[in-house]
DNA sequence: CCCAAAGGCCAC
DNA sequence: AAACGTGGCCTTTGGG
């Protein structure tokens, strides 16, 4: 047996750290254990490939690990070692250096190692923050004193706190979905696209399915050498047989009459499954049954994630079959009810809206205050209002609702018109908006002036209002994604508890989606993941909203297969 | 040859 | 039951 790094120090309960600080190269790093007062306990340098010896020796303490989760982590997972919390310097930095609450201390801070920017903006980090070029990244202790330093000055430092906890979870929580993998059967992914294409086709040669629709399309439009994947191609060949198009979006052109519409809205259709989500995506992105997405914690401005590698935030309805749990285990499908305007309610303390969402689907609950006339009117200006429609039956529905909620929806106009005056806000937990563009502002100087052309005053109005239903829906999809992070992170700590061994051998997370969690579990503890998935989503709201009532219901399903949720 | 923009469509 | 928010990624197209 061996001993862990605090059983072999003698020092016994003053040895127990709070947080570990994790610096250094690739090749060698730097570890320092401080005690809760911040006091350095140990510090001493290791070869990396040492870390996951070192990990596991101060895991059972439950430190804080401070780190770029990043970087160390999924090397961690790969050796098999888990861990609890974290604080990830990289995403708290970008959090820190951007809210309002805590930019000031950060403002004189060159742009280094611990801002996660794009390459192309690296050169050029003067542009971005009006900062020096780029400096070496700072050690990661005194980064991490700079971070608290600035959280506890902040008006709200809990809320920052929370923010920085959630955030951080969710990195490791995307770093353990990463090293899992979604489970995908390759063999029902491949019945569908041969049910729908035809027979497995090379990269590059068109299935049989499409090339019998192309035949159609070429002959009722008579352009037989046309290739209906060329929108200009596409929209001249139309114009010729007579048809008045100003796009070839499929809604423009489900609305006309004429033999050749069928078989090429069938042909774009299945165009887009081929090319998306087809044989060459398979080969590409699924490997031994499993699908693995690279999250991106954070890589929206909002606050919500994104992902790079095969589209994982897109996954088309017609191949979800193919994600289907292992045999003896069981996939949680979890969904937030109505998650953005319920986020809203709790915001702007909106008991009427709270009330109309207490124990039953939100927008029939608007029905019944009278305010509109059916459930899908109810959703269509609740979203209309969140994302700020001003025409269509959206526009028309949101003035009643202001009627009826006007704390909710008197919230949303307010960030609106911030963001129309150039002004940045704020999600609940801290999260700021990026200002607007030089450029934006040069055209609001320039329709300031006396003698300002009409081009550009409506060029300056047309993008304040475009600022103002960015800053609008800012606040709302940003508090929505905290809700998200909170609800993730309370469920990854359950889920372990659920089962022992290795993550794999536990029930874990597979998939997030903005309001969405998959969790793969072993059949016998299926029941207990979806009543975790539950519990979570409660304890997200008493994080967010403390006891202001406000539910947060989901639809849960336990299924073999996603499709089937 | 590479690369970015445009058009389009998928997800929330 | 739209023209209103956040994204990724595919193909085509045209510029260097």
């Amino acid at each position: 047996m061996t001993l862990t790094a605090a059983e072999r120090d003698s020092d016994g309960a003053s040895s127990a750290p709070s947080h570990v600080v994790i610096d250094g190269t690739r090749e060698r790093i730097r570890v320092r254990a401080l005690d809760s007062g911040g006091r350095v306990l140990e510090d001493r340098l290791l070869p990396a490939v040492q870390l996951p010896t070192l990990v596991e020796g101060w895991e059972p303490f439950s430190p804080r690990w401070v780190w770029d989760t990043a970087a160390r982590y999924p090397g961690l997972l790969a050796a098999g070692v888990r861990v609890e919390r974290c604080h990830d310097l990289r995403l708290a930095r970008g959090i820190l250096r951007r809210a309002a609450a805590t930019a000031e201390r950060f403002a004189a801070i060159p742009v280094d190692g611990w801002d996660d920017l794009p390459a192309e903006q690296r050169t050029a980090p003067a542009a971005l923050f009006g900062l020096e070029p780029e400096a070496a990244p700072a050690d990661a202790l005194t980064e991490f004193e700079r971070q608290n330093a600035a959280v506890e000055a902040a008006p709200r430092p809990g809320a920052l706190r929370l923010l920085l906890a959630a955030e951080s979870a969710g990195a490791l929580a995307a770093a353990e979905m990463w090293h899992a993998g979604l489970p995908w059967r390759a063999d029902v992914h491949e019945r569908i696209l041969e049910q729908r294409l035809g027979p497995r086709v090379g990269d590059g040669v068109r299935p049989a399915v499409l090339e019998r629709l192309l035949a159609e399309i070429r002959e009722a439009l008579t352009a037989p050498a046309l290739n209906p994947d060329s929108p200009v191609e596409l929209v001249k060949a139309l114009r010729a047989a007579g048809l008045v198009v100003e796009s070839t979006r499929s809604r423009e052109l489900a609305a006309l009459e004429h033999p050749a519409i069928p078989p090429l809205l069938e042909y774009k259709k299945l165009a887009r499954l081929a090319s998306a989500n087809g044989w060459h995506w398979l080969d590409r992105w699924v490997e031994q049954g499993r699908f693995r997405p690279d999250y991106v914690v954070g890589g929206v401005v909002t606050g919500r994630w994104a992902t790079r590698n095969g589209g994982a935030m897109q996954l088309p309805k017609q191949i979800r079959a193919a994600v289907t749990a292992d045999a003896g285990w069981r996939l949680v499908v979890a969904d937030a009810a109505q998650l953005e305007p319920r986020v809203l309610a709790g915001m702007a303390q909106d008991r009427s809206m709270a009330k109309a969402g207490h124990g039953r689907d939100l927008y029939d609950g608007i029905v019944a205050t009278g305010a509109v006339a059916d459930r899908t009117a109810a959703k269509y200006g609740m979203l209309g209002a969140l994302y700020g429609a001003t025409q269509g039956t959206g526009g028309r529905l949101v003035p009643r609702l202001a009627q009826r909620f006007p704390q909710s929806l008197g919230l949303v106009e307010r960030a609106a018109r911030i963001g129309e005056q150039g002004a940045t806000v704020s999600t609940l937990l801290g999260r700021t908006s990026p200002p607007p563009s030089e450029q934006w502002r040069a055209a609001q100087r320039a329709a300031t002036d006396l003698d300002a052309d009409p081009v550009a005053l409506r060029r300056a109005r047309s993008l304040a209002r475009e600022q103002g239903r960015f800053t609008r829906n800012f606040v709302v999809q940003g508090t929505a994604a905290e809700w998200a992070l909170c609800w993730m992170a309370e469920l990854r700590k359950r889920l372990w508890e659920l089962g022992s061994g290795a993550l794999h051998e536990r029930p874990h997370l597979v998939y997030f989606l903005h309001d969405e969690v998959l969790v793969h579990t072993p059949e016998g503890v299926a029941e207990q993941a979806a009543q975790a998935v539950r519990e979570a989503a409660v304890t997200a709201g008493r994080l967010l909203f403390g006891g202001f009532p406000i539910d947060f219901p989901l639809d849960v399903a336990v299924v073999d297969s996603y499709a089937d949720a």
